[in-house]
DNA sequence: GTTGACATGTGTACAGCGTAAACCTACGCT
DNA sequence: AGCGTAGGTTTACGCTGTACACATGTCAAC
């Protein structure tokens, strides 16, 4: 306590700082020196609230986890999972360094478990047997958080308008489907619409397991038919 | 040249010993003063051959995803991809980092554009739509290289037999939605069949893609129900 | 009121990382 | 014969997480 004129550090200042700090430079941004300078304090000075870098992302993540919205009630299961996983898309999607702290965890926080509860009991209340329910997560993966990786970063075009049509010539050459698909539809390229996108493939697997269901779909049948 | 007696280094030895390094102890494990090691050579070397670790990344990913085997052609667009699909999988496999490989490039290197070409085309070549050929590239994301994160490792379970009663107990009364599903479902925990999992999920996708073929959707049909 | 324990912040230090810059040396070409 | 250059070495810088020893302010107990 050299300037004692300041708040003590605390848990939750910690955090705080350190969301803050994601939020604006991505999550390697976040090392124990740059967050002692936030805080006004010696790097070690952390570790007296935090076991580790690792935990600290931990609580990190944990903070915008509790932060999706409860279920809502009443609804049909595809409604309510399509609600709740849209919902987690919202409350995650101000934080972008969520996405990279969620695939590096190691094992599930308690706030976390949760979260995935809430979602499996959403659909145990719509009448999914406990295997479907299974496939389900499975099956929406990291989607049920909310986001995708998108894989297709493609190189950018040059800006010169002549460069940029030679470019494309020869790509077209060599990836015709990728130009082909990016000439023609409406929404690729700058204008694609991720939110859209989301929700079209969010509705392709709810559109699927509501199928299963209907059908009294298990893995016995689904043996006996193979 | 201090040691005579030796090849000299050239790139693919460079890849070949780092992809080596990434197979036995994981991505992180491929540093420069390692490689140098691996290839009894000084760090520094390495970078008259690759102009940093980010390149050698891309360099190794290209590598994988080289050794997936081409399209075969003659199938419907759904055979065409799930088979491309699953393939990338296999060839994946192998490789665990290539996960943590593919999600770190910020940019599409010749190689991968050239799979995704192909996977685009054999949807093209099916007869769909480039608005749907977009739509299930999104849909598929991470999937089409035959991966996807498993978002559930949840904590381990107490080795002694009371003690992991006692945290069943406790656990189900907080988390009854996931308890109920790991006891309840046939192939959950660790038994769980990852491929098939993986093949149910593709599979819904697919289904999901071929409907919305067979019912002529376009973003305009889609924009008239709406 | 003094003393000692404890919680909290500081300072120093270490091993490891990617890589820039200078250097050294042997080979191939003119 | 001489010289440019490709390919290796050496050294060094700034950055990382964090272990460990130390200082100090607060509070409990005697």
């Amino acid at each position: 306590m050299s300037t004692p004129g300041r708040r003590p550090l605390d848990r939750d200042r910690i955090v705080d700082a350190a969301v803050a700090l994601a939020d604006r430079d991505g999550l390697d941004a976040v090392t124990m020196r740059r967050l002692g300078d936030r805080l006004d304090v010696t790097p070690m000075a952390v570790y007296k609230h935090v076991t580790g870098r690792e935990e600290l992302i931990d609580a990190m993540l944990d903070r915008v986890v509790a932060s999706i919205p409860p279920a809502r009630s009443g609804a049909s299961w595809r409604d309510g999972t399509r609600d709740r996983v849209l919902t987690a898309r919202a409350a995650l999607r101000s934080h972008p360094w969520a996405r990279d702290a969620i695939e590096t965890r190691r094992l599930a926080s308690p706030t976390v478990l949760a979260y995935l509860d809430s979602l499996m009991a959403t659909m145990f209340d719509g009448g999914l047997s406990a295997d479907l329910v299974h496939h389900a997560m499975h099956a929406l993966s990291t989607r049920m958080w909310g986001f995708t990786r998108d894989v297709l970063p493609t190189p950018a075009v040059p800006a010169d308008p002549t460069e940029r049509a030679r470019a494309m010539a020869t790509f077209a050459v060599t990836y015709p489907a990728i130009v082909r698909m990016a000439t023609a539809a409406q929404h690729a390229g700058a204008g694609c619409d991720e939110d859209a996108e989301f929700a079209f493939a969010l509705d392709l697997l709810l559109d699927g397991v509501q199928r299963r269901h209907d059908d009294g779909w298990s893995p016995a049948v689904a043996a006996a038919r193979r």
